[in-house]
Formats: C-alpha cells, structure tokens, sequence
DNA sequence: TGAGGATACCTCGATGTCGAGGTACTACGT
DNA sequence: ACGTAGTACCTCGACATCGAGGTATCCTCA
C-alpha cells in the first residue's frame, strides 16, 4: 500500500477505488450513476454509502486522478461529472498490473479487478495477473486448525464446516480451468478468449444468468 | 446492527466478532492462539493484525461477551486466557440465528458463519439460515448496467467479464447443491448430513461437473 | 395543489482500522 | 555472548467508514 497518498488508505478503500477507476475509465460519470454501478458490482459484498463514496471521490481528486466538471442546470443539483486523468488511468493500469496481495487472495477483490482488467490492454500483462490468482488458488491453504496443525477436509467433523471447503473446492476447480483456458488463450497470440461461451456445463440458450438454481 | 452496542458497530467488525465468538465458543484461548486461528480462517481476505484484534477483544469484554483470566507466570508476557460468558453464547447463537443480510450475501462472511454454525444446535434452525443463502442465491442478480439495464453474461463482450459470471454460476450451482443437500438431511431428522456425500444434484463422484471451460 | 419518490450532493461525529513502535520473556543457533 | 525468531500484549495517531440528517430540484400520480 501507500502508492500515491502519502499515508496509507485502507485495504478496504482500495477495493472500492478501484472499482470507481474502473468505472470511470469505461466512461464518465457523475457520482449517482457511479453509485448504481458500483452497488451492482460490490454491493452485496460491501454497500456504498452516499457518505463513503463523495468523500472517496474528493479524495482521488485530491490525489489528481480524476476531475470534476460542475454540469450547472442540467438535473436536480449541479452534477459533478467525474473524468479520469491520465494520471488516474496510469494508476488503475498499475493496480490492475500489480495487484495487492489481497486483491488475489480474496474473492470479492479479484473478481473486482477481473472486471476491470481487460483496461491493462496487453494481453501478456493481462495473463501475467491471471498467473498469480492460479498460483494462488494452486498452494495448499487452510481454513481450520487443531491446535496448530492445519485441518483438512476428511478430518472434519463439522458438516458445515465440510461444506465451507467442499464448496471452495469446487469454486476453485471451476476458476483454475477457466483460469487456465484463458492465460492459454491470451499467451495464444492476444486472441479474445471465452468468445462463444466453451461447451461447458452452461447449456447454451440458458440465459438464467448469475448463480441461477437449479 | 447494533445489538449489544449502543451504537454501531460497522460491518467489517462483524465478522471478525462473529469468528471470536465462535473460536471461544469451540474452546478457551488466549489472544495470541486465536489470532492463529483467525488468520486461517479468514486471514486471506481480512488480515487480522493485532491492533484491530485487542481493541476488538477489550470492547467484547467491556460488552460482557467474554472474560478475561489473567493467567501468571506462564510464557512470557502474562496470557490472557479469554473465555466466553453465558451472554456470549447467547450473542452467538443470536447471530447465528439471525444473520445480517450482508452475512448471507457475501460469500466470506456467509462461510465465517457457517464455519460456526454448528453451535446453533437444532436441526430446524441451522436449516433455516442455510434457506435463506439459498433463497439469496436463486434470486437472479447481476454485477454490471449498461446505463440502466443489467447486464447478462451472454451479452459481454468482455472476457475477463464472461469469466466472473461464468465462474460465479459454476460456485451458485456447487454451493446450491450442497445446501438443498444439506438442508433435506436436517429436516430429515436432523441426521448428520454430509457425512458421505450423497447423491444430489451433482453427478456422484465425479465433482468435475462443475467446471465450465475444458 | 400536493405528496411521494427519484436525483444529486453535502456535513457531522462516533467508531473501527491498522501500521509503527514499544515491552518483555523464551529458545535456538553460532 | 549475541543475534534472531517466536510468544504475548500494549499504546498512539492518522485515517476510512457510514448512519443520521440536511438541502434542493425534478417528475409523476392523484
């Protein structure tokens, strides 16, 4: 941490501002719009107050990533149509290029980037990325210790406990094998990867979306 | 929120209570044990340094949750042995019972809960958390507006895009499994559920099935 | 006309977060 | 004898979080 503040801004505020650089290299936009996305993306994970995000906003344009074009008459208040500088959009390129270590570690933050990376451009810098997350979920982990030896799911009692990890066993294999199809496909020569959605589990036609049931 | 605060007590801290709840509930420990086992429960998303995790434990105390036996003489430093009251039982159990919204829908909160949800104790209510996860992820969603409208996978564009919803499914599908698994053998007669994984939705044995790619 | 709701932004203050740094003792290697 | 690492707890201070509450405009429906 500590990049272009002087003093360090929280985990939790990186998440959150990276979303936002996200966001505003797609296209500008005014805090109220920037909000709607922003809660469809991370919301369920972490809301975005009103009073979180306009002080987030002051900040950046403090830190000279973005800027704010008062728009007078337009709607209600005067919006502040937010831009993003060129120094804002270096910054979010070198997020995306050299994430933290939480933002591959956890779930939430990764998927956050994944959203945001196709803004590093170069498909080399974009499986380098990739590469780290399947590192990550490559190395043995643990959640349960007895004593101090790790736990792992066969000595589980608990079937909630069985399930937390029977589950991330799953997600994990589910990711690695996209993970890998698509560094193979980026190191492939730059082609767009996933373009027609691989035979796969996801029947065709399906178009239920996200986390569908059934 | 707040519950056995006055005042709030922010979502972060939530979580982090809810684990050293659940941690002393297993057993007694003194800080620096349950330090461990946090950061193996949870270290990956939320890191637990100690500045957050003594203040944490003074306000529990202070609030009643748990007690504080100074133990003499032992290591080096006098160890804290911290030991949950009859309130904190209850505080956990009420906790566990019933979740904020943001424990059921964010995946790293949700698996800190269940991680603990075993000390609920009857069969009908540990079902009816699991329910309401379920409830959460069949209800259909979506991360990313096109001005105002959402978004379904088949309509990005972007890979890295593609790749969060097709990963997001293949665990919505595991996860869902699991739970209509897990909660037919509680209202089964609170049975052991899990125990061997029995046939569900998922194609026995192979766990395969829910990868998309490949 | 008037209420309600969405849009759009703001301040204030209580609180949690967490790095930096401190204390102190044990144990091991060199 | 000395350095390093681990155990175990603590304070301080800068900062981010976020609910409560405020302001103002616009649109819709009754």
């Amino acid at each position: 941490m500590s990049r272009y503040y002087v003093h360090d801004v929280g985990e939790n505020a990186f998440m959150l501002e990276l979303a936002i650089l996200g966001f505003l290299r797609d296209s500008p936009l005014h805090g109220y719009g920037l909000r709607k996305r922003l809660t469809a993306l991370i919301g369920h994970v972490r809301p975005v107050p009103e009073s979180t995000l306009y002080p987030a906003l002051k900040r950046m344009e403090k830190a000279g990533l973005l800027v704010r074009a008062t728009e007078p008459g337009a709607a209600a208040a005067p919006r502040h149509v937010l831009t993003l500088t060129g120094e804002g959009e270096r910054e979010l390129r070198r997020r995306l290029a050299t994430p933290e270590r939480l933002d591959v570690t956890d779930e939430n933050r990764w998927f956050t980037l994944l959203a945001f990376l196709r803004h590093l451009e170069e498909p080399a810098a974009q499986a380098a990325v990739l590469r780290q997350r399947l590192t990550f979920l490559e190395e043995p982990s643990s959640f349960f210790l007895d004593g101090d030896r790790p736990l792992r799911a066969e000595e589980l009692d608990d079937p909630f406990r069985r399930g937390v990890l029977t589950v991330a066993r799953a997600t994990g294999r589910a990711e690695t094998a996209w993970l890998r199809e698509t560094v193979a496909a980026l190191e492939a020569g730059g082609a767009r990867p996933g373009r027609d959605a691989p035979p796969g589990d996801a029947p065709p036609g399906d178009t239920r979306d996200v986390i569908p049931g059934t």
